[in-house]
Order: C-alpha cells, then structure tokens, then sequence
RNA sequence: GGAGAGAUGGCUGAGUGGUCGAAAGCGGCUGACUGCUAAUCAGUUGUAGUGUCCUCUAAAGACGCUACCGCGGGUUCGAAUCCCGCUCUCUCCGCCA
C-alpha cells in the first residue's frame, strides 16, 4: 500500500511514477476526492462530539426538570453525528478498495516493457551444454526413470497435479535439503518452519488479498488460506510488531508447498511438472530498514544465484520490465536456469526458477511492521525483501534434462550425492 | 467435541453508567543525593488522527479537540462498565499423530 499522504502531496509526480504501472491519473483523482470527503465527514463529525461531549456533561449537572429538553436536543445531535459517520465509512471503503490494489511506486531502474522481451540481462553464470545426442523433455525422462507418475497424480487429483515416486521424491528431498543448508549455514539465514495455512489479513498484509483472490484457495467454513508462498507466512511473522534495530536485518529461509489456482494461466504450461496446484518452494525473506534494502536485495539475489551455480546449471539474472514484474514490488529480478527440453520439440526454454524483490515499505505498511530507529524515537516502517531460493520443479525440470546421458540415466549432480546416500545416477527402468 | 474462567496502558493489576485515558505497583526517562555501582527521594512516562499558536518554510515545541480498555454491533444525552455476536487465551473432560 501506499503512503495517502505522499499521493496527497505530490499527485502529479504520483500519477508519473504509477503511469509506468498502468494507473490513469483519473485512478488517482478519484482516490483523492475520496480522500477529501473521509477527512471533511471526520472533521466535522468531531467537531460536533466536541460540541456533544461538552453539553452531555453540563446535562449531568443540570436541573431535573431542564433535562428532558436538553436530552432531546442531544439526541438529534447524535444522529447528524451517525448521518457523517456512515457516510465516512462509505468513502472510507472505497477509499481503501482502490488503495490495497494500487501498484507500488517502480524503482527508476526498472525498464519500460510489456513483455518478457523487455527485460534486461544483467548476470549470467554457468556453461549450455552441448548435446551428442537428442536430449528429451523432463516428462519423458521423469516416465522412463520411474519417478514421475503423471496419470495417478491425474486420477487423484484431477489436472496439474503429479505424483513424485521412489528416487524422484528423494530428488526432491534432497534439492530442499540442500537449498535450506545453504542458506542456513554458509548464508546465515534462520529456518522458520511456517504454517501452511493462514488467516486472511496475512494475505491482505503481503498483497495477495484482495486483489488475487482469484489465484488462492481457502476453506470454506474457516479463515484458512492456503500459502500461495512462504512469502505470505514468514513476512507476517512481525505483523503488527515495532521491532528493535538492533534486530534488523532479518534473514529467514523457509520451506513451504505452495498452493495456487493457477485460472489466470488456463491452459499454459500443462506439459510437465511446470506449473501445477501445488509445488515446493524454498523461500528466502528479509526484513530490514530502509537505508539498506537496495543492498539486501543485491545480496539476497546472489543467494539464489549461488544455488544455480552450485547445482551446475546454467542460468541468467533479468532485471523485470514494468509490465512483467509484480505490482506491488518495487523491482525485481528474476533468475532463469536453461533447460533444453523443456518445450518438447520446440527445444530449450529458460525457466523462471526464482523471483527476488524488493517491496520497500508497500508491505510494512499494509502489515504495520515497524522499527525503531533509535532508542525512544519514533518507529517507522521496515522494508521487506523476498526470493525463492529456489522453486523446486522447475529445478528438477533442469536436472533432469540437463544431466541426462545417452543411454537414458540421469546423473544426479554431486552436491546433492551426500543427501542420496551416494546415489550417482537415476536409471531407466525396465 | 463438552464444561468453565478470562482478555484493561511496556508489564502486573484495580475499576459495574458521567468526576476514567483510566488507581496502585513494577519497568522506562529526568533530576537530586552519592568516590563508583547499588539504594533512596522528587518529577515524569500510551498510541493515532486533527486544529490553533509560534515560524519565511519545515522541524521541534505549546495549547486544544477526536478516537482507542480483545474485535464488531446495540442500548443511552453519555459505555472500560449494560446487552448481542465473534475471536483469542487458560483450566478440566473426551478424542487423536
């Protein structure tokens, strides 16, 4: 969310910055009139409690038989108060309607696009590898390996859902394993384990509510929201809290399944393990101050980075346009990892396996996650940071076909050896 | 799932219709005393919004007003206090990995 009263001192610089995210400056004078009336409904509606409290005392003291007139006068009273309380509410919801959906202000940085084609490369690492033979797409492998069911994961759980088996869930183990040590230990970062439901205000805090309810399940009796990402869980750890400096920065590391309706991508992606109702993920969040966010997302983006380069693949940092990057993130990045299947026939595709963004106070503010900057000064807004560090299919899609050899095995890549008890090689079954 | 108890300021805890933004204690801050520390004494100490004054402006400050006693409604001229709904915590019983 944004601050109300920088729109409201600086609209026109407002209205430039969120142009870039699609926002007419109609949205924002709208907003602004909105914003008029709460403040004109609240001010008068104190300024006649004023008036009220003062003549309800003096009707304490008055003579019995002055009261009943007083009484009367009182009562009418209270009713314009309720006339200008409702009416405030009124505004006030819209109000904040439209505010929890407007898009946080873009970094300068950030380029102008609409299309995946806007982003900017600004980082690479590790080699493509040249195939000596036809290299085959990961649902081919993950069938033949004996590690993927997809017709089970189908008749258990309808579309977008696959069943890991035997060595293929042990892959999967061992990747998050890996990831939450690495983080842990040569990163610094604290493990959290979260719950995987929520309350609705958690989503509303991260940005997810209301305006992507579309994208979440919930329970239909109870407030329970499944996470969509550990995103949701672990930056609502300090919702409502005022948190000492000397705390900050916070560096958490959780995994979580992640459950998402995936509507807005009917019919995308349906090949694979790609994109399903539920995956893994190994979530990265930061919580610091303001001065030092645009170094914490440079350092938390090298954490994931460093997964890639670890687990051999090759992969490529974008910087994300204003019409691909999320709305409510400042920038972001987004590290893709080759692999050269993945489009079946078609060849190779770069796959999105980690999103790291930088939410500055547009997170703090909507979960009232404070500091205090100094001992006795006042506390004032955090910056929240997250990444994946990494998301776990589309790694496997990675290792999988990155790693596999003529003959149909797969090799398994060596720093994840030690959680496969020595394990080296995935083989084909008979 | 059943029965009961509770939710008040940073903490403990009093408060059953106006004199309550709220006693008292603890903690915090300031000062005095004191070789130092500790102790003692005195004063002070919630948050947010908004107005006026001061000022070139801003900050800071001064003086007001409004809201906030788990959350949401209601009764009343007036609610921490009465009524209704909800949430959470604790205790006991049942069930369970």
């Amino acid at each position: 969310m944004l601050d109300l009263r920088i729109l409201r001192e600086h609209p026109d610089e407002a209205k430039q910055k969120l142009a870039r995210m699609k926002v007419t400056p109609g949205e924002i004078d709208h907003l602004l009139e909105l914003d008029v009336q709460v403040r004109r409904c609240k001010t008068e509606a104190e300024t006649l409690r004023a008036q009220m409290n003062a003549a309800s005392k003096e009707l304490a003291k008055a003579q019995p038989e002055e009261r009943d007139a007083k009484r009367l006068a009182l009562r009418s009273m209270g009713d314009s108060i309720k006339k200008l309380d409702d009416e405030r509410q009124d505004s006030e919801e819209s109000l904040n309607q439209i505010l929890l959906t407007l898009p946080n202000f873009p970094d300068d940085r950030v380029p102008e696009g609409s299309s995946d084609a806007d982003n900017q490369q600004i980082r690479a690492g590790g080699v493509l590898r040249e195939f000596s033979f036809t290299c085959r797409p990961h649902w081919e492998l993950g069938k033949s390996l004996g590690i993927i069911d997809f017709d089970r994961g189908i008749k258990i759980s309808g579309s977008r859902f696959y069943v890991l088996q035997g060595a293929g869930a042990a892959l999967q183990r061992a990747l998050i394993a890996f990831m939450l040590d690495m983080h842990t230990v040569q990163h610094g970062y604290t493990e959290i384990y979260p719950p995987f439901m929520v309350k609705q205000e958690c989503l509303t805090g991260t940005g997810q509510l209301p305006k992507f309810a579309d994208n979440l399940y919930h329970d239909a009796e109870e407030d329970y929201w499944l996470v969509p990402t550990a995103e949701v869980p672990v930056t609502n750890l300090h919702r409502d809290e005022i948190l000492e400096k000397a705390m900050l920065p916070l560096h958490y590391v959780a995994y979580t399944p992640c459950f998402r309706r995936e509507r807005m991508s009917a019919g995308k992606d349906v090949r694979g393990i790609k994109r399903g109702h539920q995956f893994d993920k190994v979530e990265m969040v930061r919580i610091c101050s303001p001065e030092t966010s645009d170094a914490e997302l440079e350092s938390l983006t090298a954490n994931a980075e460093s997964v890639c380069t670890a687990l051999g693949l090759a992969w490529r940092t974008m910087l994300v346009c204003t019409g691909e990057k999320g709305d409510f993130n400042a920038i972001q990045y987004d590290i893709e990892v080759f692999a050269p299947a993945a489009k079946g026939d078609e060849g190779g595709e770069w796959l999105e396996v980690s999103s790291c963004s930088n939410f500055r106070d547009f997170q703090a503010r909507r979960a009232g996650i404070r500091y205090r900057p100094a001992a006795g000064a006042k506390p004032e807004l955090v910056h929240t940071l997250n990444g994946s560090g990494l998301a776990l299919p589309r790694v496997m899609i990675a290792i999988l076909e990155n790693y596999q050899n003529e003959d149909g095995s797969v090799t398994i890549p060596e720093p994840l050896r030690p959680y496969m008890h020595g394990k080296t090689r995935l083989e084909p079954q008979k």
